[in-house]
DNA sequence: TTATAATCGTGAGGTAGGTCAACAGTGCAT
DNA sequence: ATGCACTGTTGACCTACCTCACGATTATAA
């Protein structure tokens, strides 16, 4: 729980009973390896935040072919976010990859948040920044670099995580075939 | 001025004096074809809400070459977001490809009018929310589809931008070579 | 008006990356 | 303990797309 503390005042300073205010709003859940917290078809209740494991957000395209549009470790948001914010079934499943620890809030906590607490929507605000900036980013990496130079990026970039997820699971996140990467060192 | 007023009612409704405080935050601006609002290597001092006319984000590679992040037309938003945000160079140019008015606001005025008005805060949100969920539909589209399915992808999304942008410029934004598009039909 | 620059199409040949297939090593579950 | 799924590697071949080159047409600016 003071994860999230940690993680919401590099942003914005909270008193005690702010950050009260705050967890009130959250549920904590557990998930083992490969359970799904979202599934395809389903509505998406929930927007979650990672305290500690791995998920990956998959589209899966209509060949049957998996494509990773995120992952998600500690300290990350995570969803079908148009389908939360929107009220619309899922398109993208979330899989855990290792057993997952999660907060998470429905869209009527989320408005509730905001509305009760400035602090909380600027919050938001800067983190959907970020995520559109992340978004924009990876936008042009791939219009700009091939397969190899994606993969370095993605490894100078999180260092980490490519320790914990299959080479195959990077591909598909690279948008490459696992030969592929396989043969590029 | 009320295509702006419009603009952010769609999300959230103003009083007459609301908007009379969000519009004293926006400063009006008029370009000819060709030229720059925003180079690389500058600061970037203003966020953009065009009026009329087209614009291009663009980013150039080592090599040269210029990929389209995004065009901007009547009632969108535009700029090297994350330089703008963060105070950083420009490393990406946005460029008139015709006569363009706008509408735009600096870091301090976005501050206050977020600060002043919490309508437009949760105006900002909302649309940060959807230029994330539009960024990752892009990324989606470009994992699962080739350079015809883009194309008509894109086409189908913004029938009336195609007819005003050379076809080099739709290849530079889908990430094909020019021939490449002019072989698709 | 006339020169110059964009724009668009198309051929020829090259290359990054895809697909299919086989194989070996590893981890997990009965 | 053993069997099976998952993982990574490599070979052979294929294809989508790239690059370079040339022309034709259409805007645009002096």
């Amino acid at each position: 729980m003071h994860l999230l503390r940690e993680h919401i005042e590099k942003i914005v300073p909270l008193s005690d009973d702010e950050f009260a205010f705050v967890c009130n709003h959250f549920t904590f859940k557990k998930y083992k390896k490969h359970q799904f917290l979202i599934q395809v078809g389903e509505p998406v209740k929930y927007h979650y935040f990672v305290l500690s494991g791995l998920l990956k957000l998959v589209y899966t395209d209509d060949t049957g072919k998996e494509h990773i549009v995120s992952f998600a470790m500690e300290d990350w948001w995570e969803s079908d976010f148009y389908a939360f914010y929107t009220g619309s079934k899922a398109t993208m499943s979330l899989e855990c990859l290792e057993d997952t620890e999660v907060l998470c809030f429905s869209l009527h906590d989320y408005r509730a948040l905001c509305a009760g607490l400035q602090k909380m929507e600027l919050f938001f605000l800067e983190k959907a920044n970020f995520g559109f900036i992340a978004s924009q980013r990876r936008i042009i990496s791939s219009l700009t670099s091939n397969a190899r130079e994606r993969y370095e990026q993605l490894i100078k970039q999180y260092p980490s995580l490519i320790q914990r997820i299959p080479k195959s699971l990077v591909a598909a996140y690279l948008g490459v075939s696992r030969e592929t990467l396989s043969r590029l060192y």
